[in-house]
DNA sequence: AATACCAAAATCTTCAATATTTTCTGGTTT
DNA sequence: AAACCAGAAAATATTGAAGATTTTGGTATT
């Protein structure tokens, strides 16, 4: 039945789980709305045994809740779940990148380089459809944050990094979509933390990191 | 069929998990052991459902390697993993701490204290018959460190900080049975931390809890 | 010795049926 | 009118069996 999977889902059960965190990221699956595996599986198909294991995993992601015997919901997205987020992922892509700058090379500041550049020009573009360009421009965010923190030798601290950042997603986009988060100054603040990067300079690094990522929320 | 489950596990699902979570912790189910479903069934009951949503979870709970198509086996347990879980585990609850000191009152130095208690008394046991409460000493140990961050005000950090401990746990009973991990220093050390904490001396706190951490492993 | 191919084993997925739990509803009692 | 209880309806949880797909292991061929 599956036969169409285009994306690089390898089994049925992860291709559910992309389409219903995409959705949920998205907003078409508020928080807190039920998720009822019937009514799931008229939407994407599948069968009730994928959507429970589907839905396990990404009850273990922090996107969905899992109530014993009462179902599964839409992970609630209060101003303290944003809070909690953001302020973990600065401490935990600051340590990442902590770690990196210790271990990455040449390569590695390259991977940089264009990674910025990427989401520079993704920044430039997305207000211009956001309903379309939004996930290619987080995309171009996600690699850029993955990159800072990819040279730092601990797996798990890669693995909680990108759960965050796939949590705090939904923040994002609903930012995105408000009140548009793109500005002169994230640009000019990723600049600034790029060249630190490449100074090594650990201090400045990881302060314009930590604006970085608290901006879009705390900020103006 | 199981309406014997005295665990506190709601559904079967979680029943199993458990089981086999205790079973890799103990090495019973030895790293990078397969994990055949049918034989597995066998050992422990429940459906090939059941086991593969069971499975999936402590997939992403990180002591279980997934391959899609190859089936299941219990995670490889090298050097470096051991490195990465300690260090990372040192990181996380030293940042737990830091911020549970500023919200905790009263009431958490009593469970601080409480929790000490418990562990320095189950140190003194532990030794006389390893098998039999090797167990009930680790949850003495998690209760303690849980206590240690339970004021973060971070849901996330806490689960985090959960996951890692578990993650240790396999490490941290080979090293017992092996040559015995409970010593004078760790109790000391334990001391140490609690008081600095009572002080509300931020520097001596994590430098305590990460010598404790890092002792069993890294140490004599 | 290397490769191609076929059969066996294992995993993945779905359909169907039963058991259990929660939720809803309507009537009764206070 | 509010609280309460029983029974019906809905939803979830669990299991069994069977088909489809993939991996694995052995065998024959070059």
């Amino acid at each position: 039945m599956f036969g169409f999977k285009n994306d690089d889902a390898a089994t049925v059960v992860q291709f559910i789980a992309e389409q219903v965190r995409r959705d949920i990221s998205f907003g078409v699956l508020p928080p807190d709305s039920r998720l009822k595996i019937e009514d799931l599986r008229q939407r994407y198909g599948g069968s009730a045994h994928s959507f429970r294991e589907a839905l396990t995993l990404l009850a273990n992601e922090g996107i969905v809740e899992a109530n014993t015997q009462r179902g599964f919901r839409v992970a609630s997205a209060s101003q303290a779940d944003l809070e909690d987020v953001t302020r973990l992922r600065a401490e935990i892509e600051g340590l990442g990148l902590k770690w990196s700058m210790k271990h990455g090379a040449v390569r590695w500041e390259g991977e940089l380089i264009a990674a910025r550049h990427a989401v520079d020009r993704a920044d430039r573009m997305v207000m211009g459809d956001i309903d379309a360009l939004a996930l290619e421009w987080d995309e171009a965010n996600r690699e850029f944050h993955a990159v800072l923190v990819s040279r730092c030798n601990s797996p798990r601290l890669i693995e909680f990094q990108s759960r965050l950042f796939f949590e705090s997603r939904r923040f994002r986009f609903a930012v995105l979509k408000e009140r548009g988060i793109v500005g002169e100054e994230l640009t000019a603040l990723r600049g600034r933390l790029v060249d630190a990067v490449l100074a090594r300079d650990e201090q400045q690094a990881t302060e314009a990191l930590e604006r970085l990522i608290l901006g879009p929320f705390g900020g103006p």
